[in-house]
Formats: C-alpha cells, sequence, structure tokens
DNA sequence: GTTTAATCCCATAAAATATATAGGGTTATA
DNA sequence: TATAACCCTATATATTTTATGGGATTAAAC
C-alpha cells in the first residue's frame, strides 16, 4: 500500500505537471487544488526537491516546479524516494538491498518469486510517468 | 514491503507443503528449521487456520497441516490473510474496497495507474503457489 | 486417571513507523 | 521594509507491527 505521503506527493504532482513551463506553483496553490497539511506537504516537496525531482524558487513569486519534463518522471522514482524499496523484500530490492540475515538466499523458495513480483511492478512503475497522471 | 508476519508465514508454509500427506507438523518442529518466537508463530498459523488455509489437530501428537494440496494455495490469498490488500490503495482493491473520501475517483489520474499496478502483482501472486515455494 | 504435549484464545506490552505540527530561519520581490 | 514564499530541524501524536504472557482446552500415551 502506498503511504500517504506518496498519494499526497501524487497530487501535488499532478498539480505540478499541469502547471509544466507556467514557473513556479506555490504551495499555497496546490492545496487550494488538493486539501491536506500545508507543512506535512511542505516536508514532502523537500523531499523530493532533494532527490532531484522538483526545483525550488524561493521568496515571493517562489513556489515548486518540475526539474523535468512529466514524461521523464516515472512513479517507480517518486514512490523510492517516498515509500523505499518497490521490492516485497529487501533481499531482492534493486536499490534497497540488505542480505537477509535470517534466511539463504540461494535455498530461499521465496525470494526468487518476489523477485517476479518486483519486475511485474517495475514494468508498469517504469512506464508510467507523470504525464499519465494527467 | 512483506511484513515479518507474512514473511514467517511462508517459512511455516514451506515446512508444510514439504510435510504434506504426512500428518500434522507440530509447531515446535517447524521453529526448529526455521528459528522465530514460537507465540508469534503461533497467532500466525491460527490466522491462517481461521482463513481456511491450514487444519490443525490438537492434544499431543497434534500440530498443522495445509488444508488444500500446495498447487491450490496461491501467495495473494495468503499475504491477503497477513498483510491486507495487494492493491496499493483501497480504492483499487477487489478484495479491501474503500471509498476515496479525498479525492474523485472519476478524475483521478492515480487509480487507473495502480489499477494496473495490482493487475501486474495478481499476475504474478495468483499463478505462484506453495508448489512454487518449495 | 494422570501426565504430557499440543493447539486455542485473549489481552496487552513494546517497538517501530507513519502522520502531523511547531517554530523559527532564509531568501527574493515589490 | 513588508510580504510571501521556501528551508530546516525537532518533536509530538497516532497507528501499526511485532512480540509476549498466562492460562484454557484437547487428545494421546502411560
Amino acid at each position: 500500500m502506498l503511504s500517504k505521503k506518496a498519494q499526497y506527493a501524487f497530487r501535488a504532482l499532478t498539480s505540478l505537471a499541469r502547471n509544466e513551463g507556467k514557473g513556479p506553483l506555490p504551495i499555497s496553490h496546490i492545496v487550494k487544488e488538493h486539501p491536506m497539511s500545508v507543512k506535512f506537504l511542505e516536508t514532502i516537496l523537500l523531499e523530493l526537491r532533494k532527490s532531484d525531482i522538483l526545483c525550488s524558487k524561493k521568496g515571493k513569486g517562489g513556489g515548486y516546479f518540475l526539474m523535468s519534463p512529466p514524461e521523464k518522471i516515472n512513479l517507480a522514482q517518486v514512490i523510492r524516494i517516498l515509500d523505499g524499496p518497490i521490492a516485497p523484500l529487501k533481499c531482492v530490492s534493486l536499490n534497497f538491498y540488505e542480505r537477509c540475515d535470517d534466511c539463504n538466499e540461494v535455498s530461499c523458495g521465496l525470494n526468487k518469486l518476489m523477485a517476479e513480483v518486483r519486475d511485474a511492478n517495475l514494468q508498469v512503475l517504469e512506464k508510467r510517468t507523470l504525464r499519465d497522471l494527467i
């Protein structure tokens, strides 16, 4: 399940994608379209900026805007930033790999199946972009 | 990500699937193969029994065994019991549907994409069974 | 019948994570 | 200088996950 953070992020990114090329969009505008806690959204957008999904402009007339065109930003990127691994197990994660300490990766049957699940997810999540969201 | 509960469940189910047709397997035996809290596993297996994945026999010589052959029990069934929805959002869940109260399901672009993700998952999780685990 | 080995059941403790808020700092424009 | 925006970190709150505890019940073996 997507966390609220990821859900809020996608709502905000929808606004930002629709606003593409029209300059910075302030948080105050985004929450008018999608009612949610301003402060919470602030921390989310900050995270997306630090991960190079968004750029920001400070001061009066400032706001956020996409760093790349919507079709260059896929859903997997966003989910990884806010929710972590796409894979159902760390031991089959491409970006958040961690060794299983209480199972043997060679003899464990589950990790092979979960790698299949991971790939099935990625096939959709890496193909679909913010463009598909709007 | 799979919860520990689901991971432990799959380990126990691996033992139970390997033991198919050989009578009840007690928890004490399962934890020898897969070290984990006996009490925690107890609650997990109870849940699986109440959901008709397992049968149990009480008293001395008792234990747990699969209710159906391993190839009849798919991974989606098990995950739904222990972790809930397969879908990334309740509003696109087949078994745990809940209306979104702060987004419009018709105009929301995210739910369509998340339904695709759900289907990609189900294609693997409903095809793969405990037989594939052993 | 008594002992033993097992599941059953429910409550709750403990830990971790997710969600949200608070408060001030910094920057840029008018 | 006032205003409107983002920046940053800390912390509070709520929820969920993980785990434990203490018996009750059942059935086989002796």
